[in-house]
RNA sequence: GGUGAGGUGGAUGAGAGGCUGAAAUCAGCAGUUUGCUAAACUGCCGUACUGGUUAAACGGUACCGAGGGUUCGAAUCCCUCCCUCACCGCCA
């Protein structure tokens, strides 16, 4: 949510920048500006209003403590319809407040500078690509058939459990994920970040603090009797850690491990085979909270820690600045990771890393106090670090060789063998 | 799930219709003193909206878990809800 007081001073600039997301709706900044006048007008009519009130009532009280009670009686009916009138006000305040929220709430976050024009995915910016593309024996195939054959995941069974996307990790399988999972975190910690293990479903506060609320709720899985939503991301519970607070010390870093579920609906065709797409997965999430003015800073050190991990992994990845078109709703600024997958032959995304700016942050209250004591609110960042399925897909796919799946040697320890065979 | 107690500023904790945006203490910030550290002393020290100003100073309003109500006036009285704690029951 963008800070009124943005949008005041800064109506054509921020139409301008909008407009590289292709937002439509741009009337919606003039109609904030409207809503916010009339608002604040209301207000000093209201304030003044009760100002009245309080004073009179002052004054009865000193003339009842002086004894003259007839003169405070007389007094009480200047009251009556000041009463009844901040009554009227405050009711048109509130009308008018939940109005500007409505039209806030509805527009997106403003691109920063850096952010390429364009509408789809072909418009992103290939901002480097690191490794090669690896050229597999005739025999190779993709992570779905190699997981049938070495027995590590198995859709089907997931489907009689719970449904389509559901899968069931087992033997070398499962402990691959939680040697991927022990070797992000340990990484992360390695790096500063402070691991905390957060709740997996949020409430509607939550849930509307970073920005899923009101408009993606189709894309959760939502508890109605408990009115709890399962969460999508760790970048949910953990941002909202520091939810309604002014918080001291910049930067606050997060690490969180967590199982993500997205109900993805519209998803088809090739793009779900196997691990590709599915409704639950594992992801370790960083969070950093930042000061305003250093939180590009703190964006090009996570996307670091990404390319450190991948690099790690022996995975060949690009890095994209996502287009104006292609961003979400409440980032300034994502760079989006992807592995490449040999057996499949596409790029497949693996982290997205992002700079909210203040738009969660206004959401959350979460602010800081500056050099003159003012409180300010943070900028937010998160990225996955690394989301999981799509990493044993590409590891499994271009590790393969004729007689087994190799382990790269980072991940040796974690896993505690060196090779699928 | 049942019963009881309670939610006040960063923390502890007073206030029980007007003198309370809120005592006191601790923590924090600035300064004085002081071989160093410590201690002592002085001052400052909630948030949001808003008026005002180049910026401040200064002013108005709201907020004592949330929302309603009573009253000229509510942290204080009444109603509803939420949450926390304790005990019992159930249980990993």
């Amino acid at each position: 949510m963008l800070e009124i007081a943005t949008i005041r001073n800064n109506a054509e600039e921020v139409k301008s920048r909008l407009a590289v997301k292709n937002f439509k709706d741009l009337h919606l900044v003039d109609d904030a500006i409207t809503v916010d006048g009339k608002r604040r007008s209301i207000q000093l009519t209201l304030d003044d209003n009760l100002n009245k009130q309080n004073i009179i009532a002052k004054e009865i009280g000193e003339l009842f403590k002086q004894g003259k009670k007839a003169e405070a009686e007389s007094r009480k009916n200047d009251s009556a319809s000041l009463k009844e009138k901040s009554k009227e006000l405050e009711a048109e305040l509130a009308k008018c407040e939940e109005e500007l929220k409505d039209i806030l709430v509805r527009i997106p976050n403003t691109p920063s500078k850096l952010v390429p024009a364009g509408k789809t995915p072909e418009d992103n910016v290939v901002v480097k690509q690191v490794g090669e593309i690896p050229t597999l024996p005739e025999t190779a195939v993709p992570h779905w058939d190699l997981a049938k054959k070495y027995d590590l995941f198995d859709l089907e069974l997931g489907v009689k459990i719970t449904g389509a996307g559901f899968p069931v990790y087992k033997g070398k399988g499962a402990k691959l994920q939680r040697a991927l999972v022990a070797f992000f975190l340990d990484h992360a910690i390695g790096a500063g970040y402070l691991e905390v293990i957060p709740p997996h479903m949020v409430n509607a506060e939550s849930a509307f603090g970073t920005g899923q609320l009101p408009d993606k709720e189709g894309q959760m899985y939502y508890i109605g009797l408990d009115q709890f939503y399962m969460i999508p991301t760790a970048e949910v519970p953990v941002t909202n850690i520091v939810r309604d607070e002014i918080v001291d010390a910049l930067p606050k870093k997060f690490v969180a491990h967590s199982p993500c579920f997205r109900r993805e609906a519209g998803s088809y065709g090739k793009d779900v085979r196997g691990l590709n797409r599915v409704h639950q997965f594992e992801k370790v999430e960083i969070v950093q909270i930042a000061h305003p003015e250093k939180s590009y800073d703190v964006l090009d050190e996570m996307v670091k820690h990404v390319e450190g991990l991948l690099q790690k992994l022996e995975l060949p990845y690009r890095i994209l600045r996502l287009c104006g078109g292609d961003m979400s709703f409440g980032s300034a600024l994502t760079y989006d990771f992807e592995v490449y997958s040999a057996a499949q032959k596409r790029w497949l995304e693996v982290s997205s890393v992002s700079n909210f700016e203040t738009f969660q942050s206004n959401r959350m209250k979460v602010r800081f106090r500056d050099e003159q004591k003012k409180t300010r609110l943070v900028h937010t960042l998160n990225g996955s670090a690394l989301a999981l399925p799509r990493i044993v897909a590409s590891l499994l796919e271009n590790h393969q060789t004729n007689d087994g799946i190799n382990i790269p040697t980072a991940l040796q320890p974690y896993t505690g063998y060196v090779k699928i065979v």
